[in-house]
DNA sequence: GCGTTAAATGTAAGGGCTTACATTTGGCAA
DNA sequence: TTGCCAAATGTAAGCCCTTACATTTAACGC
């Protein structure tokens, strides 16, 4: 080792007095090496403070022991959840996570799986099942697994974990409407692009249609994710013709400014409006009354995610989709429709 | 290019009739190419669908325009949300983000250290400037930009961005203190290996002696991060001797479990007892009474520290710390003290 | 003590890119 | 036309690992 450098290999090799070889195994698979010998190295490793050049490792080894995220935006508190479950899953075996995000785009997802890719990520963690038929075929041109998470899709291309959106949020309605709801409000995150959302959306149209509720009562506000925004959709929809008994709101966030700006109105929920979220993250226990929601397993899926992808990138055998519960949590925000 | 495999620099040099050096220059400094030839190499390489090795270049290069960042835990969301911007930042420059979470352990955070530099990160992000020599030394010789961010101590080695934590707490105790309060209650994070505890706590301290207020009049409880913590530390607070008239709270997590505690044990928020929380996240305007807190720039701070850390690792001046500011946000959980 | 075999270790060949330095080209002033 | 210089391009030396294959060592049965 020049002695004002990093150290390298060569220099662990020497002053241990075995191969690079020798150390190399010795770091990537110490079971072939002999007790002693390893000793050895690893003292020298730890005397030099050695680590071992990325770069030549990749190139030698062709892996990077690096995961690629896109998610929509961390500032979610279910993606920064699962995230986290992800992650941690990801280091308990040895790999490394790289987060990107798309902010609800699927213009700039695809930007993102290009530099994920191109920084050399062995497999790829997905959101949702909307995505370009372009990017699919890059990705399996590139030959890198990639796994759709939030979302449960057993006829779609990409392998998936998640929850069936469509039935959780049915379930969420018939429970509605077998509480006499008739006039329905719903606030949602764009359709378009959103797969989550759509299934929700549908889930609705579906109960409604199952309780011969006409489709005129259902009236729908799309708006962008946040308390504020959430609160304007309310009172977009309040004043903008009959007044709903109970608003389903595509997540909590939503659910929540839609509560606030509904109390501010002078409206009492939920004698007088029941109000729903989807997700069950903190902030539904916190509000008064607290947060009628469907729960999510966030983490539960960040990290069966985690192994999963593994699995795929190791070569194993992994289930094509897996199927998580979502529950029902009925809380103090739903109450039976006013007469 | 042998037919089937994926195609080099090399390929597309020989495709476009050039040598590979300029085929990496039109890649790296399209400038230092004739038009003519960058036409000719671009046509190449999109013929062959060419993408750089990402091992080879890093090791050719040294870079990986990578950048770490190690934050205690992405489900608190002022990390989550400094995080966001930070990434968005880095993206904006070419850069990707490696993400590991230190769980508010510090040899966790020390063992991420070596993992995020083993995987080729140009700069690191921490959190906090507590660590040991161990691992600044670590990085001193690997010779790794490191920027601390959510603190601000010009006399720290490593460079800062964040803001005066004991300042902030301060002032908002002062205020406190103003308001006539003289029993206080302090709910903490760990406060050995978080120096921004520390320093809140310290602060609490500091405003109590200069009003002349006895140290024995407050108490202080210990707790990890969480609503539920939140409530029983506040719980235990209570019954652990005199009822305090404030509660300050490291930060607005615990604050809505003390406040959503001191409700279901009857008190009256703030007549009987004032809470005041710290970071301003959403939560804090959500629940009622809104939460009186410290408001903190965490997409600023997430924003400036990726400008920052990519001067620093592109060799660029930068400064050595930058402070932001910390406001009061004096809310509906804060009143006089009862008589 | 010998032969056989498995375990441990060593040798050396890539792997694809960047970049310092060398060389060629071309434009322009005199 | 000549000479000079800057611009454009080429040459080739690394960069530091992993791993296939070769060799040495150790263990064991006879």
């Amino acid at each position: 080792m020049t002695n004002n450098s990093v150290p390298t290999l060569d220099d662990v090799a020497r002053r241990a007095a075995v191969s690079t070889a020798t150390v190399s195994r010795c770091l990537n698979s110490p079971e072939q090496v002999s007790k002693a010998t390893r000793a050895r190295v690893d003292d020298a490793v730890k005397a030099l403070g050695y680590t071992p050049n990325f770069g030549a490792r990749v190139m030698a080894a062709k892996r990077t022991n690096t995961i690629g995220a896109i998610i929509p935006t961390m500032e979610n508190a279910i993606f920064a959840r699962g995230l986290q479950a992800f992650q941690d899953g990801l280091r308990a075996k040895g790999y490394t996570l790289l987060v990107a995000s798309s902010s609800y785009k699927s213009d700039l997802e695809e930007e993102q799986v290009r530099a994920l890719i191109a920084r050399g990520a062995d497999g790829l963690l997905l959101i949702g099942h909307d995505r370009s038929k372009t990017i699919l075929s890059y990705l399996a041109a590139r030959n890198v697994p990639a796994l759709v998470a939030w979302a449960h899709d057993p006829e779609a291309v990409l392998p998936s974990i998640g929850f069936d959106n469509f039935e959780a949020m049915f379930n969420l309605a018939c429970k509605v409407i077998a509480f006499g709801h008739r006039k329905i409000g719903l606030i949602s995150a764009a359709i378009e692009s959103n797969d989550r959302a759509r299934a929700r959306v549908m889930a609705v149209r579906h109960a409604m249609d199952q309780a011969d509720i006409s489709p005129g009562n259902l009236h729908i506000i799309e708006t962008e994710y946040g308390i504020e925004t959430g609160a304007m959709a309310f009172q977009q929809l309040v004043e903008s013709g009959t007044v709903p008994t109970v608003v389903f709101c595509g997540n909590d966030v939503l659910a929540v400014g839609a509560m606030k700006q509904a109390q501010k109105m002078g409206f009492n929920v939920p004698s007088d409006i029941s109000i729903t979220g989807f997700d069950d993250i903190e902030i539904a226990r916190v509000v008064s009354p607290e947060l009628c929601t469907v729960h999510v397993p966030h983490r539960k899926m960040g990290a069966r995610a985690a192994d999963i992808l593994i699995d795929m990138v190791e070569g194993h055998p992994y289930p094509h989709t897996t199927q998580l519960d979502a529950s029902l949590e009925i809380r103090g925000s739903l109450s039976a429709a006013p007469k």
